[in-house]
DNA sequence: CAGGATGGTTTGTATTACGAACCATGTCAA
DNA sequence: TTGACATGGTTCGTAATACAAACCATCCTG
């Protein structure tokens, strides 16, 4: 099997995997980056710029991102004392919750994907 | 190895994923649904409402989105004769030429993520 | 302590996306 | 056959996402 081949299944179950989370992330009103802001912030505190590296985005944006996830409850933010010009953000008891809530549905949603997950499939039958 | 440390990965791959994708389409101009619609349409032409159903979004969405990418060449639009409500999109030479290229790069950056794509690697080492 | 560096926000703009309303063309049934 | 409904696209209005530039506050360093 040609890495070309490995490389287009990739593409396309990348894209599978996508929609999935797309779709989850529509039916509780999230965005595909909000969803992964809550996987981010599920163990643990970060600040924007952080946050912002992390998801390959400008800090700008992030702002935007969290004005609004602060306004629907989800996240909040807070000075961080040790340096003022920080701000952490981190969720509230409400956006654990729902993170919780969509990503059981998420593995719920994935791991039938897993079985044929063709670049999985093959590769297990013929190893490098 | 647990299914949801499986679904962890895959998820965290496909992100990784996009975000290449994104990069390299930024780097050509071109938005995440740009690229799929040049991959889409490398082969085949479609019409709107196909397209539409393949990429999960609404038709109106594809109206703009075709529009900007005709406006600048990459791809056209033509009544079907058989069906005068429908119309149907192609790719122009420069929009081929230009998917070749981008896909050319995508492979070459993505080819080195297979080898340590955590999902393969641990279910090659052990297999279901 | 002055000047630069760093962390966030604000503002302006473009793109993406949806839904509703709309027009043109097809199809079907009375 | 024609009236009513269905289908395919576009347009319009609105919201979210994203970037870059300008900006303010705070920190650090020579």
């Amino acid at each position: 099997m040609s890495t070309d081949a490995v490389v287009d299944a990739l593409v396309r179950t990348s894209f599978e995997v996508m929609g999935t989370l797309t779709r989850i992330g529509a039916e509780h009103d999230l965005s595909l980056t909000q969803l992964r802001v809550l996987g981010i912030l599920r163990d643990r505190r970060a600040r924007m710029t952080e946050l912002a590296a992390y998801l390959g985005l400008d800090k700008s944006t992030l702002s935007g991102l969290v004005d609004r996830a602060e306004k629907r409850g989800l996240l909040a933010r807070e000075k961080n004392p040790d340096d003022r010009r920080v701000v952490d953000v981190f969720m509230t008891p409400a956006g654990s919750e729902l993170a919780d809530r969509v990503y059981v549905e998420v593995r719920r949603e994935l791991a039938p994907l897993i079985d044929q997950f063709e670049v999985i499939r093959l590769l297990d039958r013929d190893p490098r």
